[in-house]
DNA sequence: TCCATTATTCGACGAATCAGGAAATATAGA
DNA sequence: TCTATATTTCCTGATTCGTCGAATAATGGA
């Protein structure tokens, strides 16, 4: 069962569906916790700084993203709490009614995955 | 590592980001590899018969379904293969640099999925 | 062929989204 | 306080999206 409202699913993939702040959010999940400021996005991704401030507001609107100010500068990360929380959303229906069909998915994300198993802590972690 | 491009993926979560669409995404998802006709689609989401074969349309260039003609009916089921090459798009990149963030997801993702181990097919199962 | 059923395409219009220049705000340092 | 840096907000034209009435296919049966 997800915490997430379908409403709010529709926000986060409508935050998503946008060529632009996808590759946003992919390097703040590539950037890990620490994440990255506000600038340094805007440079790395060559767009204006009122545009990517656009981009980076809707995702916050969404929850995919979190920000926190540090001096002048505002660093953005990405929330993997909420994140996969939306993947938790979308997969929840396979199980409604036909749960043979979710092996495929599980073993498609789960090896997806495997670099968490590598990193040694999955689910048991040390 | 995965099969769609970034605009593949773009559209298809421009597809589901619309919450009527999600409704019928969902729907078929739940329906499984027999799906359902479009007439029956837009009667149980009780919406008019031509704005639901837009929706299907969109949803059907996404790849995130199919469509098959049987009589005069058009019958629409979901592409649970598409569907896993989004998820995995959109998880790849917590491997890339920060593998110890996606345990999390692994685990979530893992148990919303829990219903495929009960299935009895989950790579290993028990 | 004619008709009923099922589904898609067309056309049009309001609503929502997009991008970025210009101006405003927030912070730190001198 | 004054200035430079970092970011956001405001604004607006251009584009895209969403909806659905009406018209147009496609199919099967009589």
């Amino acid at each position: 069962m997800s915490i997430l409202t379908a409403p709010n699913a529709v926000e986060a993939l409508s935050a998503l569906a946008h060529g632009a702040r996808l590759d946003v959010f992919r390097l703040l999940v590539r950037a890990g916790e620490e994440g990255l400021p506000a600038g340094e996005i805007a440079r790395r991704l060559d767009t204006p700084a009122n545009t990517m401030s656009t981009s980076l507001a809707i995702l916050q609107r969404s929850n995919l993203i979190r920000s926190r100010r540090d001096g002048r500068s505002v660093i953005y990360s990405a929330d993997y709490g909420a994140f996969s929380e939306l993947l938790s959303f979308l997969v929840e229906d396979c199980c409604d009614g036909r749960p043979e069909v979710c092996s495929r998915l599980a073993n498609v994300v789960g090896s997806a995955l495997s670099c968490a198993a590598d990193a040694g802590d999955l689910g048991e972690k040390q």
